[in-house]
DNA sequence: TTGATATATATAGCCGAGCTATATATACTG
DNA sequence: CAGTATATATAGCTCGGCTATATATATCAA
């Protein structure tokens, strides 16, 4: 039985890599503190999920059901799932796709765009009393943090989607 | 229905915290996709609740069920579930509280302290190869970013917390 | 000391997000 | 046109999350 916080150097990775390895789980880990503190102190009745996938249909349009999946990094009944639920408040629409009778394009609605929208401003709002301090230096530290970190995360669900659709087979 | 992507400038904020109104909404979006690329990339079976409650104790130390749930920002009953689990496969104990016997002390097992440090060993490894060729300065910018994001969210689950706790009544 | 109130955790019961396995419908290809 | 591949849906499960409430113990006042 532990009760002291332990912190073990990982073995066998060079040394400059080793503090890339405990930023990337630093980084994992608070960003699951994050959601979880967003969530709470917005007292926000939706989940996660909701706003991610209108984000991700605002960020880059209409596509298709499998493809939003793959963007999202969920399985595609999972996804629809979470479509069906949109579609039911008109969050989204689903427009055929004419090409392929299979398939459907997911596009965010107006209505979409309005609850996204006032889901963020009340998100900023909340949690701007604890970043009001913050030294213009510091918030230039996070812009610079975000936009350096959100590609290699969009990128990186591309790469995780490839590479579990290779195991699907 | 709208196709294009949309950034609605936010309204009533000076112009100031409009960057970091920004920034934060931004931080907690990219929070979403970070957790869902760090649990499907490496595959793990296992939810982000676990090793968030393990991080929390082993960063705290034991602590009472009811102030886990606080700092792991999670209603009581949410934990009460979270940790019959984690007892189940001894990665934490239960240690009756000798001033209070209504409570229980929870600690992280030495068990609980392996499966985390594997947990985290696991998702460098995975995530690694995303990061390699970042230049030095943006690592250390990452670096930055986290230590000074970690002690605000800290604090605002605190604060969420006793705001919760206020409503509660 | 006892009765009222407060507090710590547990239980019940619900919903949504997530998964795998599989079905169905359409597309493609030899 | 047969066979295979692909896009989405369905079935059925688990877990995390919630609120409301029960239970047990503490605390405090009369």
């Amino acid at each position: 039985m532990l009760t002291e916080p332990i912190t073990l150097p990982p073995r066998g990775v060079p040394a400059e890599a080793a503090e890339l390895h405990d930023i990337l789980t630093d980084i994992v880990q608070l960003s699951g503190r994050v959601t979880r503190l967003a969530t709470r102190a917005t007292q926000d009745p939706e989940t996660p999920a909701t706003w991610r996938t209108l984000a991700v249909l605002q960020q880059h349009g209409p596509m298709r059901l499998g493809e939003l999946a793959r963007l999202s990094n969920v399985a595609q009944p999972t996804m629809t799932k979470i479509v069906a639920g949109l579609v039911e408040r008109d969050w989204v629409k689903r427009i055929a796709d004419q090409d392929d009778a299979r398939a459907w394009q997911i596009g965010i609605s107006s209505k979409g765009v309005t609850v996204l929208t006032e889901w963020r401003a009340k998100l900023a709002t909340t949690l701007l009393p604890m970043f009001e301090d913050l030294p213009d230096a510091d918030v230039q530290t996070l812009r610079k943090a975000v936009d350096l970190l959100r590609p290699r995360i969009e990128l990186g669900s591309a790469a995780a989607a490839l590479q579990s659709g290779k195991d699907d087979h």
